[in-house]
DNA sequence: CTGTTAGCGCTTTCAT
DNA sequence: ATGAAAGCGCTAACAG
């Protein structure tokens, strides 16, 4: 049975230095800075930290030296895939960094986005990665007067709160547009779950889009707030069919959706593209395996998350260093899913 | 531009005493106990944090009272769509309590994992939770010298460090085998990526349970390091087809290597059920809406989640306590993909 | 290269 | 219901 016993007062830097015959701040320094310690020192130090099993307390670190190594990061799911490569992208890069990284997922609710903030900015964070550019006035007022840099990621427009990293999600949608008309559909569906600010985007793109050539109409557009599943996607499917039987096309807000429809239109007999076009956004891995291969916006989620880190770590220590907001764009993928003239 | 100064002292509990005409220590308990402090001054208080955007200080806080509310928690990735459930039930847990999660990410590096234990552990956190139960030694005496209680989730089996809450890895893999045998395949073959210790039970499970009827062949069995994914099924899919020929099912490690396998046997045409039986583990969101739909070995995560949190927060304020090791078990979903008798 | 001194901002403990 | 004093464990700043 594992024995806790919160009285017994843990081994401290001060029963590090008695051990090895130096003094605290030796302890401390052959930790942080060894090669500011002889190297006898601090293999007393190690040998002392070995023995008694000595853990340094990250409090009273943070206290003293009024920094951590911790960069917060707030994303609104850790279930949509979509996040999960900026992960990567982040981890990947944060490891050739002494930093730590920090995760915070606020589900898509501002006000749970706003805890968040106000509880990382108590530990003073020594950056700060923000998804989207869409958060309430107060968060955004934290993160203003928040005594560190401020990345927000993932999406593209004016007024960052500091340093910025993403792309066009308007853009994105239009480019889809375009793939679908190019291919010579006409009447071309929407369809989104979820609609986060990111979503609504990439629908006004779709919208201006297809109103520039008057092919816009508003019954082809579905939309709920439900989180986005495959198993949603069909259905969503089956919704815009009821609808608006006339679709020849569909553009869906991602790829879990898009792939539901997919399969959705494999079993209605739907045949896929040559009576219906379907077109995914994110280019998630899975899309280019599914039958026939999906068409998709690829967006540069991996790069977004490197990329945001290291923006960080540019201007960490150079507190006047404020470059510009980095748009990474989109790239249409055109598979088989669309390929009506192919 | 944001204005980032270290110099100018923030706000500290002192300047809001002063403020609210009250002592730092009336502060303190009205944002912790406020039903110890008057209204009048809980007010005062109130307004003067408001006012001055006063930010408590988490390091002194913990440094003083030696505690914090950070349950930490480690997982091996954050890709991999098995955590993104269990990560569901432990925030939708965790959002009753007056705690907050931590999110290490291990990346199935063994030395990545004793560094998050460190670092974890540095920050006294209230509790831990720990994917798996097959830590280093070094790992292990961390988590058992840890001054908190630690949950290990996702597996099952002898000896956990504290409490331990997940599944028999080796027996589901069984009921998949036994599963893919009453539907009269006799010639199966198994198909695994990544093989970290829980993925290595599972081919045991398939391994015994084969052997027990002197059906297994080691020519049947394909696995790689790699992470798996979509892509990667179909690949193995047609390694394991180009080594053995004769086989009439496949047990995949995984849904996302099973879809991958589904997606190219129907480029390949090969008729599922009817030439090849398929059957994943997991049972992800989308694998009941594949055509045809994927059977699989449904995994409790979401529950493996919640479960956890619960039982660190049931032991968090009860040293004593020690709750028997939980074992949530599997369930075989049968459909189309192995539906050779249907 | 090493040590001394003086806090960091908060909470605990004990008074009142 | 409120406050005064003491210190949590570490590091910055300055000596030596």
């Amino acid at each position: 049975m594992k024995e806790i016993d919160p009285k017994r007062s843990a081994v401290t830097m001060v029963d590090v230095a008695e051990a090895a015959g130096v003094s605290a701040i030796t302890v401390s320094r052959s930790i942080r800075r060894p090669e500011l310690v002889s190297e006898e020192a601090r293999l007393r130090v190690a040998a002392a930290i070995e023995r008694l099993g000595y853990v340094p307390d990250a409090a009273a670190s943070a206290l003293a030296s009024k920094r951590t190594d911790v960069v917060g990061l707030l994303v609104p799911s850790l279930t949509n895939s979509v996040f999960s490569e900026v992960l990567r992208g982040i981890y990947d890069a944060v490891e050739e960094t002494p930093y730590s990284v920090q995760i915070g997922n606020f589900r898509y609710s501002p006000s749970g986005e706003e805890r968040l903030i106000r509880t990382f900015l108590r530990q003073k964070p020594a950056g700060m990665i923000v998804a989207g550019l869409d958060q309430t006035d107060s968060s955004r007022a934290m993160l203003e007067r928040a005594e560190c840099r401020v990345v927000q990621i993932m999406d593209q427009g004016p007024a960052p709160v500091d340093l910025a990293i993403g792309f066009s999600h308007r853009d994105g949608a239009v480019s889809a547009v375009e793939h679908l008309l190019e291919q010579g559909y006409e009447r071309i569906g929407f369809m989104g779950a979820r609609m986060d600010p990111r979503s609504q985007r990439r629908l006004a793109g779709f919208t201006e889009a297809l109103k520039a050539r008057g092919l816009f109409e508003a019954r082809r557009v579905v939309t709920t707030p439900a989180a986005s599943t495959v198993g949603l996607g069909g259905q969503l499917l089956g919704d815009l069919l009821a609808r608006a039987p006339e679709v020849d096309a569909v553009f869906c807000n991602n790829d879990d959706l898009a792939a539901g429809a997919l399969l959705e239109a494999a079993r209605r007999g739907i045949e896929v593209p040559r009576q219906l076009g379907i077109c995914g956004f994110n280019d998630l891995e899975m899309s280019r395996f599914l039958n026939p291969a999906l068409s998709s916006v690829a967006t540069p989620r991996y790069r977004i998350g490197r990329g945001a880190l290291e923006l960080l770590m540019q201007v960490i220590d150079a507190p006047e260093e404020k470059p510009e907001a980095v748009d990474l764009g989109t790239e249409i993928k055109a598979r088989a899913s669309t390929a009506r003239r192919g």
